[in-house]
DNA sequence: GCCGGCAAGATTGTATACAATCCTTTCTCC
DNA sequence: GGAGAAAGGATTGTATACAATCTTGCCGGC
């Protein structure tokens, strides 16, 4: 198929930089409202400000930095708002995913995504950042299994961003996804019954929004505003936008 | 509401190539498969390159051009296989869009919807390229009062590149959408009735998708590729990839 | 006559320098 | 003592220059 594969040529060092980035969010090394000053970080990876200036653009095109002009650029913080909105829409999009590959999944594809599980359940007791990304890549590859490559590229940044939401409203080192609940979606789409891979998939995203969304405070405060944010609604000040 | 909004602050210059191009290309006056020099561009907003390239990025991000190392931008053109994904998945986010706002609609929503649809009447005859984006407008318009920021986003998102797909494959001034289709959907939604309003834009984007996707290949070809791309399957050439 | 290599031109990738803007601190005045 | 203004520092926005890469046209050999 005439896809748009084929990108390992030569990575150019935007690119190299931006996946780098990426990786450190959605391992959640860095949290949400760090800030991403373009000067250091261009020094950490020995590269100028401009490779470090595309890279961040396109972090921000993907919802998970956010750049204010001449304020520089922090890992996205999301409010709780955003937060209901990504697993709100991860339900829509991936209960539609299961539904469609149930219909259509042969055995290779439910051959990987059992291949997959099982490198989740090797990781599961092991590294944290590691397990983390894993759980989340399992949900990848399922859309990528249904085999409409928007849902893909939409699954994958919906994912990303609960990465965010989980280190910002989610008790620290909680696995985002249990391993055992991807066994049955799977078993179901082998069983080709595209109701029940649709009821356990939304069963599991409210499990797992369930576990992010704890409505707790952000575990660790780096910045004044995320707190005062808590304390802003409902407060008698009589501002009514936090702009 | 705390919105992402206050935005006319001083849009950079990046951001402001950035929605030029944009609108050039929803409205179609460039085509797909134009190429993007940075330094044309450059000299025609009298910016440096420095700009043109983070418009072109961002461009890259949305889908609406496409980036190769060392060989410049262009306008995205898709395969006929991503087009009919773009629509597929329209159909699976709109109609979920139109099914929620059934549910919540009020009538301050329904009376902003209408007076869209007053502005598309207005120009149906008028200016093609206002046109077409004023009913791309009705369907972001429609996403967004869903109340679903990332569903906005996502549905902007496919009715921009939905223009490329008509630029490509529809037919030269075809309206993208019947204006009428669009009143039936807001009487459904102002009745709550949500089954209805899901099966009248189904029964819509379906009716979109026929007039964009008429197979014909691109009125005009202005890169061999795209050509060579419809007589390369089954040909009986040895090679299985045209990478 | 056709295929390979090679050089010139064009275009992008990256680095650096300067200008503009924002935040913080401090000073002054009330 | 507190509020406002201004200066300083830090950080980003933009422009330009140079290096790397790709494409194109030409030439020699088979």
């Amino acid at each position: 198929m005439p896809d748009t594969a084929a990108p390992p040529a030569k990575p150019t060092r935007a690119q190299a930089v931006h996946a780098a980035l990426r990786r450190a969010i959605v391992e959640q090394a860095l949290m949400p409202g760090d800030r991403l000053p373009e000067d250091a970080i261009a020094r950490s990876f020995g590269v100028s400000r401009t490779v470090v200036r595309a890279a961040l653009a396109q972090l921000q095109a993907e919802g998970l930095a956010q750049l204010r002009a001449h304020r520089g650029a922090e890992v996205a913080r999301l409010s709780l708002a955003e937060a209901q909105d990504i697993f709100d829409m991860r339900r829509c999009l991936e209960v539609e995913a299961a539904t469609r590959l149930a219909r259509q999944a042969s055995e290779a594809d439910c051959a990987r995504l059992d291949s997959h599980i099982a490198a989740e359940e090797l990781e599961a007791a092991g590294d944290t950042a590691r397990s983390i990304r894993l759980a989340g890549e399992f949900h990848v590859l399922l859309a990528e299994l249904a085999g409409n490559h928007v849902l893909l590229g939409y699954v994958a940044d919906l994912v990303s961003r609960s990465s965010l939401i989980l280190a910002q409203y989610g008790r620290p080192h909680s696995p985002e996804c249990g391993v055992r609940e991807h066994r049955d979606i799977v078993a179901a789409l082998r069983a080709r019954d595209p109701a029940r891979a649709a009821t356990l998939m939304r069963r599991h995203l409210d499990d797992v929004a369930a576990r992010a969304l704890l409505h707790e405070p952000p575990p660790r405060a780096r910045d004044l505003g995320a707190i005062l944010d808590q304390y802003s609604t409902g407060a008698t000040l009589g501002r009514d936008d936090v702009a």
